[in-house]
DNA sequence: TATGCGTGGCA
DNA sequence: TTGCCAAGCAT
Protein backbone atom coordinates (compact mmCIF):
# COMPACT_ATOMS: atom_id res chain seq x y z
CA UNK A 1 0.00 0.00 0.00
CA UNK A 2 2.41 2.58 -1.44
CA UNK A 3 1.78 5.78 -3.07
CA UNK A 4 -1.71 5.83 -1.66
CA UNK A 5 -2.65 9.42 -1.10
CA UNK A 6 -3.67 10.47 2.21
CA UNK A 7 -7.52 11.11 1.03
CA UNK A 8 -7.08 7.49 0.32
CA UNK A 9 -5.74 6.23 3.60
CA UNK A 10 -7.86 7.98 5.29
CA UNK A 11 -10.61 5.88 3.76
CA UNK A 12 -9.64 2.76 4.60
CA UNK A 13 -8.86 3.69 7.83
CA UNK A 14 -11.95 5.59 8.81
CA UNK A 15 -14.54 2.84 7.07
CA UNK A 16 -13.07 -0.10 8.74
CA UNK A 17 -13.31 1.49 12.19
CA UNK A 18 -17.27 2.65 10.99
CA UNK A 19 -18.37 -0.44 9.95
CA UNK A 20 -17.40 -2.73 13.11
CA UNK A 21 -18.81 -0.02 15.25
CA UNK A 22 -22.50 -0.04 12.71
CA UNK A 23 -22.64 -3.30 10.62
CA UNK A 24 -26.04 -4.74 11.31
CA UNK A 25 -26.51 -7.81 12.42
CA UNK A 26 -27.67 -10.22 9.35
CA UNK A 27 -28.23 -13.86 9.23
CA UNK A 28 -26.06 -14.60 7.16
CA UNK A 29 -22.97 -12.25 8.91
CA UNK A 30 -23.76 -15.31 12.13
CA UNK A 31 -21.00 -17.34 10.38
CA UNK A 32 -18.53 -17.54 7.72
CA UNK A 33 -20.09 -20.17 6.00
CA UNK A 34 -19.13 -19.84 2.44
CA UNK A 35 -22.29 -21.84 1.32
CA UNK A 36 -24.45 -19.36 3.30
CA UNK A 37 -22.64 -16.42 2.21
CA UNK A 38 -22.85 -17.43 -1.71
CA UNK A 39 -27.09 -17.63 -1.09
CA UNK A 40 -27.46 -14.34 0.19
CA UNK A 41 -25.34 -12.74 -2.15
CA UNK A 42 -27.50 -14.10 -4.94
CA UNK A 43 -30.49 -13.44 -3.48
CA UNK A 44 -29.31 -9.77 -2.65
CA UNK A 45 -28.93 -9.27 -6.43
CA UNK A 46 -31.07 -6.03 -7.19
CA UNK A 47 -33.27 -7.09 -4.20
CA UNK A 48 -33.45 -5.12 -0.45
CA UNK A 49 -31.86 -6.96 2.20
CA UNK A 50 -35.32 -6.83 4.27
CA UNK A 51 -37.13 -8.74 1.53
CA UNK A 52 -34.71 -11.30 1.27
CA UNK A 53 -33.95 -12.30 5.14
CA UNK A 54 -37.10 -14.52 5.18
CA UNK A 55 -36.20 -15.86 2.23
CA UNK A 56 -32.63 -16.86 3.26
CA UNK A 57 -33.60 -17.90 6.76
CA UNK A 58 -36.16 -20.39 4.74
CA UNK A 59 -33.67 -20.95 2.19
CA UNK A 60 -31.06 -22.57 4.27
CA UNK A 61 -33.35 -24.40 6.21
CA UNK A 62 -34.86 -26.17 3.41
CA UNK A 63 -31.07 -26.56 1.76
CA UNK A 64 -28.56 -26.78 4.95
CA UNK A 65 -25.71 -27.44 2.83
CA UNK A 66 -24.37 -27.86 -0.36
CA UNK A 67 -24.78 -31.43 -0.94
CA UNK A 68 -28.78 -31.02 0.18
CA UNK A 69 -29.16 -28.43 -2.74
CA UNK A 70 -27.60 -30.35 -5.08
CA UNK A 71 -29.54 -33.37 -4.67
CA UNK A 72 -33.25 -31.49 -4.01
CA UNK A 73 -35.63 -31.41 -7.59
CA UNK A 74 -35.51 -28.10 -9.37
CA UNK A 75 -39.15 -27.87 -8.46
CA UNK A 76 -38.79 -27.56 -4.82
CA UNK A 77 -35.82 -24.74 -5.53
CA UNK A 78 -37.94 -23.07 -7.81
CA UNK A 79 -40.75 -23.19 -4.43
CA UNK A 80 -38.46 -21.55 -2.31
CA UNK A 81 -37.78 -19.04 -4.35
CA UNK A 82 -41.38 -18.52 -5.11
CA UNK A 83 -42.03 -14.35 -4.55
CA UNK A 84 -38.20 -13.62 -4.47
CA UNK A 85 -38.38 -12.48 -8.84
CA UNK A 86 -35.69 -12.91 -11.12
CA UNK A 87 -36.12 -16.81 -11.40
CA UNK A 88 -33.02 -17.65 -13.65
CA UNK A 89 -31.11 -16.59 -10.86
CA UNK A 90 -32.74 -20.25 -8.74
CA UNK A 91 -32.12 -22.15 -12.03
CA UNK A 92 -28.07 -20.72 -12.18
CA UNK A 93 -27.67 -21.19 -8.41
CA UNK A 94 -29.03 -24.76 -8.49
CA UNK A 95 -26.99 -25.60 -11.54
CA UNK A 96 -23.97 -24.13 -10.24
CA UNK A 97 -24.13 -26.03 -6.75
CA UNK A 98 -24.59 -29.55 -8.74
CA UNK A 99 -21.45 -28.19 -10.32
CA UNK A 100 -19.75 -27.22 -6.99
CA UNK A 101 -20.33 -30.90 -6.02
CA UNK A 102 -19.34 -32.93 -8.73
CA UNK A 103 -15.93 -31.12 -9.19
CA UNK A 104 -14.90 -29.65 -6.11
CA UNK A 105 -16.00 -31.78 -3.64
CA UNK A 106 -19.16 -29.65 -2.24
CA UNK A 107 -16.63 -26.98 -1.29
CA UNK A 108 -17.30 -23.39 -2.66
CA UNK A 109 -13.92 -22.52 -4.88
CA UNK A 110 -11.72 -19.89 -3.17
CA UNK A 111 -10.08 -18.51 -5.96
CA UNK A 112 -11.23 -16.01 -8.83
CA UNK A 113 -11.09 -18.54 -11.95
CA UNK A 114 -13.11 -21.69 -10.62
CA UNK A 115 -15.49 -19.32 -8.48
CA UNK A 116 -16.31 -17.06 -11.76
CA UNK A 117 -17.04 -20.35 -13.69
CA UNK A 118 -20.32 -20.97 -11.65
CA UNK A 119 -23.36 -20.26 -13.22
CA UNK A 120 -24.84 -17.14 -12.20
CA UNK A 121 -21.71 -15.90 -10.43
CA UNK A 122 -20.57 -12.72 -12.39
CA UNK A 123 -17.82 -9.98 -11.23
CA UNK A 124 -19.52 -9.00 -8.08
CA UNK A 125 -20.70 -12.31 -6.43
CA UNK A 126 -17.18 -13.75 -7.19
CA UNK A 127 -15.34 -10.57 -5.40
CA UNK A 128 -18.11 -10.78 -2.73
CA UNK A 129 -18.11 -14.41 -2.19
CA UNK A 130 -14.25 -14.55 -2.25
CA UNK A 131 -14.17 -11.76 0.27
CA UNK A 132 -16.29 -11.96 2.66
CA UNK A 133 -16.24 -15.75 2.74
CA UNK A 134 -12.14 -16.27 2.36
CA UNK A 135 -11.19 -12.81 3.33
CA UNK A 136 -9.43 -13.10 -0.40
CA UNK A 137 -8.48 -8.99 -1.21
CA UNK A 138 -10.91 -9.06 -3.87
CA UNK A 139 -13.12 -6.21 -5.13
CA UNK A 140 -16.64 -6.72 -4.85
CA UNK A 141 -18.17 -3.81 -6.66
CA UNK A 142 -21.96 -3.15 -6.60
CA UNK A 143 -24.46 -0.33 -6.72
CA UNK A 144 -23.90 0.82 -3.48
CA UNK A 145 -20.09 0.77 -3.71
CA UNK A 146 -20.21 2.23 -7.19
CA UNK A 147 -22.29 5.24 -5.46
CA UNK A 148 -19.69 5.66 -2.48
CA UNK A 149 -16.66 5.66 -4.81
CA UNK A 150 -18.59 8.56 -7.66
CA UNK A 151 -19.26 10.24 -4.33
CA UNK A 152 -15.95 10.11 -2.36
CA UNK A 153 -13.56 10.30 -5.61
CA UNK A 154 -16.22 12.74 -7.59
CA UNK A 155 -15.96 10.11 -10.74
CA UNK A 156 -18.76 11.45 -13.17
CA UNK A 157 -18.60 8.38 -15.53
CA UNK A 158 -21.95 6.81 -16.11
CA UNK A 159 -22.20 3.91 -13.51
CA UNK A 160 -24.38 1.58 -15.77
CA UNK A 161 -21.30 1.23 -17.76
CA UNK A 162 -18.88 -1.91 -17.90
CA UNK A 163 -15.92 0.14 -18.10
CA UNK A 164 -16.77 2.32 -15.42
CA UNK A 165 -17.32 -0.98 -12.85
CA UNK A 166 -13.72 -1.98 -14.09
CA UNK A 167 -12.30 1.15 -13.30
CA UNK A 168 -13.85 1.18 -9.95
CA UNK A 169 -12.37 -2.53 -9.38
CA UNK A 170 -9.29 -0.93 -9.87
CA UNK A 171 -9.18 1.38 -7.40
CA UNK A 172 -10.90 -0.71 -4.79
CA UNK A 173 -7.35 -3.43 -5.99
CA UNK A 174 -5.53 -0.18 -5.00
CA UNK A 175 -6.50 0.35 -1.56
CA UNK A 176 -7.90 -3.11 -0.04
CA UNK A 177 -6.62 -4.23 2.92
CA UNK A 178 -5.27 -7.43 2.75
CA UNK A 179 -6.07 -8.29 6.23
CA UNK A 180 -9.27 -7.08 6.43
CA UNK A 181 -10.91 -7.81 2.83
CA UNK A 182 -14.27 -8.70 3.99
CA UNK A 183 -14.75 -5.97 6.34
CA UNK A 184 -13.38 -4.24 3.87
CA UNK A 185 -15.73 -4.91 1.24
CA UNK A 186 -18.73 -5.16 3.19
CA UNK A 187 -18.06 -1.76 4.97
CA UNK A 188 -18.36 -0.07 1.87
CA UNK A 189 -21.75 -2.06 0.73
CA UNK A 190 -23.41 -1.02 4.64
CA UNK A 191 -22.26 2.41 4.19
CA UNK A 192 -24.27 3.15 1.13
CA UNK A 193 -26.91 1.29 2.24
CA UNK A 194 -27.00 2.75 5.36
CA UNK A 195 -25.43 6.41 4.95
CA UNK A 196 -24.51 7.37 1.61
CA UNK A 197 -27.75 6.25 -0.13
CA UNK A 198 -29.32 7.42 -3.53
CA UNK A 199 -31.39 10.37 -1.93
CA UNK A 200 -30.91 12.44 0.60
CA UNK A 201 -27.40 10.63 2.06
CA UNK A 202 -26.63 11.30 5.69
CA UNK A 203 -23.32 13.05 5.23
CA UNK A 204 -23.33 14.45 8.32
CA UNK A 205 -22.60 11.06 9.90
CA UNK A 206 -20.55 9.81 7.35
CA UNK A 207 -17.32 8.85 8.94
CA UNK A 208 -15.30 9.64 5.83
CA UNK A 209 -17.08 13.25 4.75
CA UNK A 210 -14.41 15.51 5.57
CA UNK A 211 -12.54 13.80 2.45
CA UNK A 212 -15.32 13.22 0.35
CA UNK A 213 -15.44 15.61 -2.97
CA UNK A 214 -18.49 15.30 -3.77
CA UNK A 215 -19.63 16.74 -0.26
CA UNK A 216 -17.16 19.48 -0.34
CA UNK A 217 -18.18 20.30 -4.13
CA UNK A 218 -22.15 20.08 -3.05
CA UNK A 219 -22.38 17.65 -5.83
CA UNK A 220 -23.28 14.28 -3.43
CA UNK A 221 -27.17 14.22 -4.61
CA UNK A 222 -26.16 14.85 -8.26
CA UNK A 223 -23.80 11.70 -8.46
CA UNK A 224 -23.51 9.00 -8.71
CA UNK A 225 -24.30 9.42 -12.94
CA UNK A 226 -26.84 7.09 -14.50
CA UNK A 227 -28.41 6.70 -17.79
CA UNK A 228 -32.16 6.59 -17.18
CA UNK A 229 -33.79 3.36 -17.58
CA UNK A 230 -36.31 2.98 -20.78
CA UNK A 231 -40.03 2.76 -19.55
CA UNK A 232 -41.71 -0.67 -19.69
CA UNK A 233 -43.25 -1.48 -22.69
CA UNK A 234 -47.17 -1.36 -22.29
CA UNK A 235 -49.25 -5.11 -22.82
CA UNK A 236 -52.37 -5.16 -22.61
CA UNK A 237 -53.37 -9.06 -21.31
CA UNK A 238 -56.43 -10.86 -21.60
CA UNK A 239 -56.38 -13.38 -18.94
CA UNK A 240 -58.58 -16.42 -18.73
CA UNK A 241 -59.84 -18.05 -15.16
CA UNK A 242 -60.95 -21.23 -16.46
CA UNK A 243 -63.13 -23.16 -14.31
CA UNK A 244 -64.04 -27.32 -15.50
CA UNK A 245 -66.78 -29.35 -15.26
CA UNK A 246 -67.89 -32.88 -15.20
CA UNK A 247 -64.73 -35.05 -14.04
CA UNK A 248 -63.27 -31.19 -13.99
CA UNK A 249 -65.62 -29.85 -11.69
CA UNK A 250 -64.11 -27.61 -9.00
CA UNK A 251 -60.94 -27.64 -10.80
CA UNK A 252 -59.51 -24.60 -13.05
CA UNK A 253 -56.89 -24.84 -15.55
CA UNK A 254 -53.11 -23.62 -15.63
CA UNK A 255 -50.31 -23.92 -17.70
CA UNK A 256 -46.65 -23.58 -17.60
CA UNK A 257 -44.45 -21.65 -19.68
CA UNK A 258 -41.26 -22.78 -21.48
CA UNK A 259 -38.32 -23.30 -20.06
CA UNK A 260 -36.11 -19.88 -21.21
CA UNK A 261 -37.31 -15.82 -21.21
CA UNK A 262 -39.94 -14.42 -19.07
CA UNK A 263 -41.28 -16.51 -15.98
CA UNK A 264 -39.20 -19.38 -17.23
CA UNK A 265 -40.81 -22.97 -16.32
CA UNK A 266 -43.35 -21.16 -14.09
CA UNK A 267 -46.74 -21.59 -13.90
CA UNK A 268 -49.86 -19.27 -14.80
CA UNK A 269 -53.19 -18.75 -16.20
CA UNK A 270 -53.41 -19.02 -19.98
CA UNK A 271 -53.43 -15.48 -20.72
CA UNK A 272 -53.02 -13.68 -24.26
CA UNK A 273 -51.21 -10.29 -25.71
CA UNK A 274 -53.79 -8.38 -27.80
CA UNK A 275 -53.02 -7.31 -31.14
CA UNK A 276 -53.08 -3.46 -31.07
CA UNK A 277 -52.26 -2.11 -27.42
CA UNK A 278 -54.36 1.17 -26.90
CA UNK A 279 -53.67 3.94 -23.81
CA UNK A 280 -57.32 2.50 -22.39
CA UNK A 281 -59.23 -0.64 -23.22
CA UNK A 282 -61.80 0.39 -26.04
CA UNK A 283 -63.15 -3.02 -27.04
CA UNK A 284 -66.10 -4.01 -25.29
CA UNK A 285 -66.19 -6.94 -22.84
CA UNK A 286 -67.72 -9.03 -25.80
CA UNK A 287 -65.11 -8.26 -27.93
CA UNK A 288 -62.47 -9.12 -25.24
CA UNK A 289 -64.05 -12.26 -24.53
CA UNK A 290 -64.22 -13.43 -28.13
CA UNK A 291 -61.04 -12.76 -27.98
CA UNK A 292 -59.79 -14.86 -25.52
CA UNK A 293 -62.10 -18.03 -27.31
CA UNK A 294 -60.19 -17.32 -30.59
CA UNK A 295 -56.67 -17.72 -28.89
CA UNK A 296 -57.33 -20.18 -26.29
CA UNK A 297 -58.74 -22.14 -29.74
CA UNK A 298 -56.17 -21.45 -32.10
CA UNK A 299 -53.47 -22.62 -29.16
CA UNK A 300 -55.61 -25.89 -27.65
CA UNK A 301 -58.44 -26.65 -30.19
CA UNK A 302 -61.06 -26.53 -27.36
CA UNK A 303 -64.18 -24.21 -27.25
CA UNK A 304 -64.63 -21.96 -24.20
CA UNK A 305 -68.22 -21.15 -23.08
CA UNK A 306 -69.10 -17.49 -22.95
CA UNK A 307 -66.61 -15.45 -20.38
CA UNK A 308 -67.95 -12.96 -17.78
CA UNK A 309 -65.58 -9.78 -16.21
CA UNK A 310 -63.78 -10.90 -13.27
CA UNK A 311 -60.93 -8.33 -12.16
CA UNK A 312 -58.42 -5.96 -13.38
CA UNK A 313 -55.03 -5.91 -12.44
CA UNK A 314 -51.75 -4.32 -13.15
CA UNK A 315 -48.23 -5.76 -12.84
CA UNK A 316 -44.64 -4.19 -13.82
CA UNK A 317 -41.83 -5.65 -14.50
CA UNK A 318 -38.50 -4.12 -15.01
CA UNK A 319 -38.94 -3.97 -18.55
CA UNK A 320 -43.16 -4.83 -19.34
CA UNK A 321 -46.47 -3.70 -18.06
CA UNK A 322 -48.76 -6.57 -17.86
CA UNK A 323 -52.18 -4.55 -17.67
CA UNK A 324 -54.39 -7.45 -17.52
CA UNK A 325 -58.30 -8.22 -17.31
CA UNK A 326 -59.14 -11.32 -16.41
CA UNK A 327 -62.41 -13.45 -17.51
CA UNK A 328 -64.22 -16.42 -16.45
CA UNK A 329 -64.88 -18.98 -18.43
CA UNK A 330 -66.08 -22.69 -18.52
CA UNK A 331 -64.71 -25.61 -20.25
CA UNK A 332 -66.38 -28.76 -20.41
CA UNK A 333 -63.65 -30.82 -22.24
CA UNK A 334 -60.50 -32.21 -20.95
CA UNK A 335 -57.45 -30.94 -22.37
CA UNK A 336 -54.97 -33.19 -20.67
CA UNK A 337 -56.86 -35.93 -22.71
CA UNK A 338 -56.47 -34.54 -26.02
CA UNK A 339 -52.67 -34.79 -27.29
CA UNK A 340 -53.05 -32.53 -30.45
CA UNK A 341 -52.79 -29.77 -27.49
CA UNK A 342 -49.14 -30.62 -26.33
CA UNK A 343 -48.15 -30.88 -30.05
CA UNK A 344 -49.67 -27.47 -31.16
CA UNK A 345 -48.53 -25.64 -27.90
CA UNK A 346 -45.54 -24.60 -26.16
CA UNK A 347 -47.17 -24.65 -23.14
CA UNK A 348 -48.24 -27.64 -20.35
CA UNK A 349 -51.30 -27.84 -18.61
CA UNK A 350 -53.11 -28.69 -15.64
CA UNK A 351 -56.04 -28.95 -13.80
CA UNK A 352 -55.74 -27.73 -10.39
CA UNK A 353 -57.86 -26.89 -7.33
CA UNK A 354 -57.60 -23.52 -5.55
CA UNK A 355 -56.18 -25.47 -3.19
CA UNK A 356 -53.49 -27.07 -4.65
CA UNK A 357 -51.85 -23.53 -6.16
CA UNK A 358 -48.91 -24.00 -3.33
CA UNK A 359 -48.41 -27.07 -5.10
CA UNK A 360 -46.97 -25.38 -8.04
CA UNK A 361 -45.39 -22.19 -8.08
CA UNK A 362 -46.68 -19.39 -9.67
CA UNK A 363 -45.01 -15.87 -10.26
CA UNK A 364 -46.52 -13.05 -8.19
CA UNK A 365 -48.89 -11.78 -10.52
CA UNK A 366 -50.93 -14.72 -10.40
CA UNK A 367 -50.74 -15.18 -7.00
CA UNK A 368 -52.27 -11.93 -6.69
CA UNK A 369 -55.19 -13.04 -8.81
CA UNK A 370 -55.82 -16.08 -6.92
CA UNK A 371 -55.56 -14.25 -3.44
CA UNK A 372 -58.85 -11.99 -4.69
CA UNK A 373 -60.65 -14.71 -6.34
CA UNK A 374 -60.38 -16.90 -3.02
CA UNK A 375 -61.33 -13.37 -1.41
CA UNK A 376 -64.30 -12.88 -3.72
CA UNK A 377 -65.71 -16.18 -3.51
C1' DT B 1 -22.82 -2.37 -25.48
C1' DA B 2 -27.83 -2.98 -24.97
C1' DT B 3 -31.38 -5.62 -23.53
C1' DG B 4 -33.98 -9.23 -20.97
C1' DC B 5 -34.95 -10.64 -16.52
C1' DG B 6 -39.25 -9.68 -10.85
C1' DT B 7 -40.70 -7.64 -7.05
C1' DG B 8 -42.02 -4.46 -3.38
C1' DG B 9 -40.89 -0.12 -0.92
C1' DC B 10 -41.02 4.58 -0.80
C1' DA B 11 -41.01 9.86 -1.42
C1' DT C 1 -49.88 8.19 -7.96
C1' DT C 2 -45.80 7.40 -10.33
C1' DG C 3 -41.26 6.97 -10.96
C1' DC C 4 -37.46 5.54 -9.35
C1' DC C 5 -35.20 2.05 -7.66
C1' DA C 6 -31.98 -2.56 -4.54
C1' DA C 7 -25.84 -6.20 -2.57
C1' DG C 8 -26.21 -8.16 -11.11
C1' DC C 9 -25.87 -11.72 -14.62
C1' DA C 10 -26.41 -13.72 -19.28
C1' DT C 11 -26.31 -13.03 -23.90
Amino acid sequence: MTNLTEQKLNFVKELLSWFRENKRDLPWRKNKNPYHIWISEIMLQQTRVDTVIPYFENFIDKFPTIEALANAPEEDVLKAWEGLGYYSRARNLHSAVKEVKASYGSVVPDNPKDISSLKGVGPYTAGAVLSIAYDKPEPAVDGNVMRVLSRYFLIEEDITKVSTRTAMEKIIREIIPSDAASDFNQGLMELGALVCTPKSPKCTTCPVMEHCDARLQGKEEALPIKKKAKPPKLEQRLVAFIEGTGTNEGKILIRQRPGKGLLAGMWELPHYLTENPLKDWMGSEELNEDFVIDQYALETGTELGSGQWMLDINHVFSHILWDMKVYQFTESHSLIEKEAIQLSSEYRYAWISLDEVDEYVFPNVFLRIFKEVKRTK
